[in-house]
DNA sequence: GCATTTGTTTATCGTACGCTAAACAATTAG
DNA sequence: CTAATTGTTTAGCGTACGATAAACAAATGC
């Protein structure tokens, strides 16, 4: 059977995601891996291929373990809006750190750089999110928490956008206090109009 | 006297502030500059310091050029609410080529990756817009086109995000029509309770 | 034990990077 | 014309990058 391996692959998956979350992928070199993981080059590169579809292993990762855990965690019907609110809140209030941003978002603005096949794993990553968003808005009307005016697929878009602009606001270093305020107003105003009507 | 100059650093400057734009900050290599400008690379370090201060250079640029002029044609007291709109519009509704995203965005995300100065410019760019957003807002308040309701300072700080949101999804190549719709889905609910109230 | 298989480490390879010293070119002042 | 000043080009420094071939290590089957 060979020589058995050292380490676990998950294991270094996840040490790799973490650190190209905070760097970036350029900004990552396959040296600051090696310190990171305690493999050499070569055993990384046997493991995983080239740096790129290291990446992209990681970014599957990221968006299998970090944002399905996040929808999971968040968007359950019994939540209501409250989900959709510390859904949010969960991207910036992180202990011990103050947070690593979304390797999705990053991604998107990197992406140039990387791999193409980086580029089709972020569009899906946000559909899994729209998509876990919409199906908490049609969940809200389902329990009456919000009216029907409210259009679940637009306002999830809108969501979206949001949760991509909130996570660079993180990266530059924003207030916790304002992103909450951001969120309050945002979710406040979306889905007011619905109950608004709701209250006539 | 001596040699005179064979170009204009102004000319130079917005050269490479489309390519940071484009590519980023650490993808973007003096190599690249060099065929980018037709100067030698000596010449570019002599006129401008290092690549990290060229960046902030570019990026300074960029603030003045793009982003104040982008706030001069469509945050202006007689565009109102559809100011906003075309405001959000003019940075995907770009002609010949689809579009260049933003610098401000790009290098929040990237901003570990380059000089700690990248930071703070990033910062006050985002300052100068919220505040011609706020503004605006206000502007509209005074013109009785909203309602007092509306907190200023908060959608303001909101549209920030939504700002930045959709120029994190116009990298990763969502449609015009897509973003049309988060736009006035958005700028819609956000100003529709003051609406409503007026209503009343 | 020995051949085989698989995993790890060592030692680089070739390339591209940011940057700069020194040579060269073009202008002005006297 | 000469000296001085400033701009440009040439050539290349030292370093770091992504990646790999070859040597070495540890398990298996016979």
């Amino acid at each position: 059977m060979g020589r058995p391996k050292t380490f676990e692959d998950a294991e270094v998956v996840a040490q790799v995601m973490h650190c190209f979350r905070e760097r970036g992928y350029g900004a990552t070199s396959i040296r600051d891996l090696e310190k990171l993981t305690g493999l050499k080059a070569a055993s990384l590169y046997k493991a995983f291929g080239n740096k790129a579809s290291l990446f992209c292993i990681a970014l599957d990762r990221y968006t299998e373990e970090v944002i399905a855990r996040r929808i999971a965690t968040h968007l359950v019907a019994d939540n209501g809006l409250d989900g959709i609110r510390s859904f949010f809140s969960s991207t910036y209030r992180t202990e011990p750190k103050p947070t690593q941003g979304c390797l999705l978002t990053n991604t998107a603005i990197e992406a140039p750089v990387v791999d193409g096949n980086a580029h089709k794993r972020v569009e899906r990553g946000l559909i899994e999110i729209r998509e876990a968003f919409e199906a908490q808005i049609e969940s809200c009307q389902d329990s009456g928490e919000i009216g029907l005016p409210v259009d679940a697929a637009s306002t999830a878009q809108v969501l979206i956008v949001l949760y991509e602009g909130l996570l660079v606001l993180l990266r530059s270093g924003a207030s916790v206090v304002t992103f909450d305020r951001v969120i309050d107003t945002a979710i406040d105003s979306l889905f007011a109009p619905a109950t608004l009507k709701k209250e006539r």
